[in-house]
DNA sequence: AATATTTATGAGTTTTTGCTCACTTTTATT
DNA sequence: AATAAAAGTGAGCAAAAACTCATAAATATT
């Protein structure tokens, strides 16, 4: 499990299988998560469930740490697709009706894969100047969409600090309507809720 | 990495000297999460980092799961000791009084250990009809906490789903502000931030 | 069709890691 | 002081996991 002195390239994939491939490895990985089974992360089990030799995984993959690498920056072009997909859907309409559907993508999003986020926070180390990580990325997105209703907001708020908020009480209660959600509250409720809480701060 | 058949018991420490070596190697993988290296995390390295023998890891854990699970009580127990003197500060306050003192709390709470969480979600596995997790806890203590200024709240809300919310708001923003703010976002604007997004949402 | 290149394989090597156990040292008891 | 019990040690074993490489199959290029 320690790190390997050094990481050697291996070659891209330029065939259609190949792209394949490496995208029936990822999926594995996401299939594993999704029974829970945290210690079944080996490379030699992912090649398994991917049903593809470990060579092969080795073929696309320097090593461990770069198929989860790579799986998280496939969660953030799907993220950047799903809020963005959100937006373009309602940059015209009420911040209620915008927000709704903010909330709506963040949980279709943990319901995909409720174990990803936990995964990759420990999995993946932080890019010390590189590219934005998961929650840089969802501030951006949501620091453009409440940008078109700065109108309706009260005055004399900081925009990045109301952001910041609204960002984490979105994502928080999208993730744990999906995955801490306590008996006897249902997702719908959860989400309205949700919605409701954002909106009664932005306002406030 | 697999579970192994069976975790032998071992004997529990009643010398002086032998609770605190428990403690000094729990105290050292908290050492190690704050150096953010998960995968120092090996039983090997956990001694070492202690200043113990691995011999001695093994006198007082089954198994490296063991180790984990006790971090994990020795988590709760605290959550539940900052909390609730919060609480028992605050029982007769203003319901603002109160809300800022626990989210203050729970910033403190994850100053402490900030990966502390990360690595026991993904590390522990949920106890099928056991003791509390950690979520759960804290609901149940939020609730208690709530169920004091009802009045002060709209009529016809449902507290378990109240609660819901505004725990997961002070949860995620009480470790966001610590772990994720975004440059010229201070700690202390972060927290009142906080606690004005509780209260505009109890109030709304 | 012949040749070159890319892709896939998986048995086997090497490294890591969880854990044991025979033994020593320290503390408690008589 | 002698004896017993508890605590601590660390070399080393067995299992597991990361990863390689010689080889074969599939696809592309000539």
């Amino acid at each position: 499990m320690k790190a390997r002195p050094s990481a050697p390239e291996r070659r891209s994939p330029t065939q259609q299988r190949a792209r394949q491939t490496v995208e029936t490895i990822l999926d594995a990985v996401l299939r594993i998560l999704r029974r829970g089974d945290l210690n079944a992360l080996t490379t030699n089990h992912i090649a398994e469930a991917a049903g593809v030799s470990i060579g092969s995984v080795y073929q696309y993959f320097p090593d461990k740490q770069a198929i989860f690498a790579a799986l998280h920056q496939r969660h953030l072009a799907e993220v950047d697709r799903v809020i963005g997909s959100a937006l373009a859907q309602h940059g015209s309409s009420s911040l209620q009706a915008l927000i709704a559907a903010l909330v709506e993508a963040m949980i279709d999003v943990h319901t995909a894969d409720p174990n990803l986020y936990e995964l990759l926070s420990t999995q993946i180390p932080p890019r010390p100047g590189g590219s934005r990580d998961f929650s840089q990325r969802l501030h951006g997105a949501f620091r453009l969409a409440l940008a078109a209703h700065v109108r309706e907001l009260p005055p004399e708020r900081d925009l990045d600090l109301t952001v910041f908020v609204m960002t984490h009480i979105v994502d928080s209660l999208g993730h744990g309507a999906v995955l801490r959600r306590p008996a006897g509250v249902s997702l719908a409720a959860a989400r309205e809720e949700t919605v409701r809480a954002v909106l009664a701060y932005l306002r406030s």
